[in-house]
DNA sequence: ATCGATTGTCACAAAAATGTCACGTTTACG
DNA sequence: CGTAAACGTGACATTTTTGTGACAATCGAT
């Protein structure tokens, strides 16, 4: 992840214990206790989402996050409240102040970290996405960029998705069927040797930048995407 | 920050160090001793801010705020109540008065800064705004003024904001819809396309005072800010 | 009301990507 | 070897996506 999770939470054991399992599953984190140091934390670069204590000394969260969903400029980070309540109304209002989710008190990590990735999911997929390397290619799904060895490869949609996927997907055999299914999408009709010119292309441009062989054919079965060269 | 913060309080020293104090943050401050100089003061062009002190010779500030606070014109400026007692009955006659917060003497410089930051970002958050800078490219929040190479953009408001977004979203592809919810805000209907033409007046805008590709089109993904030109 | 600036939408042009085919090449296997 | 199946490759028509100019509606300041 690129960016942070801001952490508004007065009771110091119960903050530390989520920016622990915050970390634990890769995200950044800044910890604030209450709305003074959470707004003093609200600034560029804006954290990708808040995790919002429902009651907070000087103020309550419901309020901050009607405020900072009334500002334009922070309007779009999502806001899970964090409530020891189960309390019908208080969720209404939360939901009308356009809080993104609840997570209620206790909660398990496993949930917590679920619900985060949901609501990142919903706003904005591509932050969960990383980065992928191997052998000198890289591919970002982020920026969509794609270098072999810091030289950048152009690449169409469908190239840059069947690369992705291969590169998420190494050293194993997958049939032309099964690439179909995975790059192109399921009840999708297409040819099966169609997935041969994407090879193609996409073989083109990796080794058109001049350099080994990463997908290799498998006769009979399909493609498989490697750093082992081939010997046969 | 463009305008400035007026300073009411009699007791020089502890004036001194609060403009001291304002300066080193990058605020404006002009100093005022007592009422009929802070008087003098509030006229056009109107503090940012003002901070007054609760007991004052000739009046105590809460008389000022509460006048000021009946004036039309004056009615929207942001007052933090300096004061020596953290009483409560005072407190609550500030707060009548229209006060947007209090300050308890002693205080630290930082909670001093908390404090106006919280204020300003509640009452008028583009104050605060940073401004950004990007090869070149310089945009100031408050101002609304853009240039490039110290040459003036002249920018629609739309433009301006999906400059703004982009500059500070830069390096990470956005898909239409993602521009229409960060800029033009969730819950609008508009057509996908128009995010198109606005990306090309933007061009023409930036690229229009003779230099490179920021915006870079990303096939079947969306839109990219970048520093870095594409050479393919 | 009037003028200019701004905005969203459309229609068409331009560009890129895609799927398919035809044909050449390689491989497996008798 | 010879043959058939599997795969590689270039070309091409079609479809999809994006660029671009124009235009009417809207908004704000006179």
């Amino acid at each position: 992840m690129s960016g942070y999770i801001l952490v508004v939470e007065d009771e110091t054991p119960i903050r530390e214990m989520i920016t622990f399992v915050l970390e634990q599953n890769g995200f950044n984190s800044v910890e604030a206790s209450d709305i003074k140091q959470a707004m003093d934390n609200i600034v560029e670069p804006y954290p990708d989402l808040i995790l919002l204590d429902w009651m907070l000394p000087g103020g309550t969260g419901v309020k901050l996050a009607q405020s900072l969903k009334q500002n334009e400029f922070t309007r779009n980070i999502p806001i899970i409240m964090l409530t020891a309540r189960a309390d019908e109304d208080d969720k209404v209002k939360g939901l009308d102040a356009g809080v993104d989710d609840y997570v209620t008190k206790p909660f398990s990590p496993k949930e917590l970290i679920a619900r985060i990735k949901a609501v990142i999911r919903r706003v904005s997929p591509t932050l969960l996405a990383e980065k992928v390397e191997f052998h000198g290619l890289k591919l970002d799904p982020v920026s969509h960029h794609v270098t072999i060895n810091n030289e950048a490869l152009d690449l169409g949609p469908t190239e840059f998705r069947l690369l992705h996927f291969f590169m998420t997907h190494t050293e194993r055999v997958y049939s032309r069927e099964q690439l179909l299914d995975n790059v192109w999408g399921t009840n999708v009709y297409v040819e099966d040797r169609t997935v041969d010119v994407h090879i193609r292309r996409l073989r083109k441009a990796i080794s058109g930048a001049g350099h080994e062989e990463f997908i290799q054919t498998v006769r009979g079965a399909g493609y498989r995407f490697s750093g082992k060269v081939k010997t046969s």
